[in-house]
DNA sequence: CACCGTGGTTCCCTTTTGGTAACTTGCTCC
DNA sequence: GGAGCAAGTTACCAAAAGGGAACCACGGTG
């Protein structure tokens, strides 16, 4: 098996060669938890403070309590947010954004601040691509 | 139907309060394109300079031509890529990132440099929950 | 006692995503 | 005339992601 499988040609930040194979690609690891439906949106929400399960659902209304519960799951295994339990009376979980969660969130925000502004122009480009593609 | 659904609470760039419903959410759909599988890769491929078919598919060894069509096609729908017919003698075609694509990329790629840089953490913190939950 | 709110889990089903392989059009090369 | 390259398309399938509804334990409350 000499066929090399390549995830990013260089390195992004120190411009150096490096050829990964599919499963150690940090990128497609990385990217592959935050394309998730839910991840940016439970992030997004724990990046401005604290919230509890039921807190989530309420913020996002169209999240089943399945896909939250493992959306929460997955974003803890990978470091990005803690879980912390409560013995209240009925005992009360609370998810809180780590410093790792943050680190990401930032870098991940500039996207989505993009997406905010630049919505119209894509939406455009895709009228724009439909109509002459798809009528012609 | 008086249920509101959120996709984000408020806007990251001016921070006023907004409701977005599921189809307009700028985020939910600036995102689903780009955590297709391949997205990033051939975004990151362009960035770089343009390319044509042929070495796209050397350059992602481990992609279909099937999804390498398809992705290309999203990407050029929305305007991040322009696709340019050259009439040689097997007609070629090059591949080329808009200013558009340009200017999102430029924002992934601050999520791609964190991905470098954290995916050591990322995996460390991922072993030490799969010990601790999955073990007992 | 039956019911509500916590924060889940389980099962089952549908949709979406992606992979494989074969076929296509036009031209060139041998 | 067959083979090959370019850039696809098509049909068919397998795997994964996600949705829906029901179930659990716990204590408090009417």
């Amino acid at each position: 098996m000499d066929q090399r499988v390549i995830g990013f040609g260089y390195s992004l930040t120190t411009g150096e060669s490096i050829e990964w194979d599919a499963n150690n690609c940090p990128i497609r690891d990385v990217m592959n938890q935050i394309s998730g439906k839910w991840s940016t949106l439970i992030l997004h929400a724990l990046s401005e403070r604290p919230y509890r399960f039921g807190a989530l659902r309420r913020l996002v209304p169209d999240i089943s309590q399945r896909m939250l519960t493992q959306t929460l799951r997955d974003l803890q295994r990978d470091g990005y947010i803690d879980r912390t339990v409560f013995p209240t009376k009925p005992p009360s979980v609370e998810y809180s954004m780590t410093p790792l969660g943050y680190s990401l969130f930032n870098a991940l925000s500039q996207v989505l601040m993009w997406a905010e502004r630049n919505h119209g122009e894509v939406r455009d480009a895709r009228a724009r691509f439909d109509a002459t593609e798809g009528g012609v």
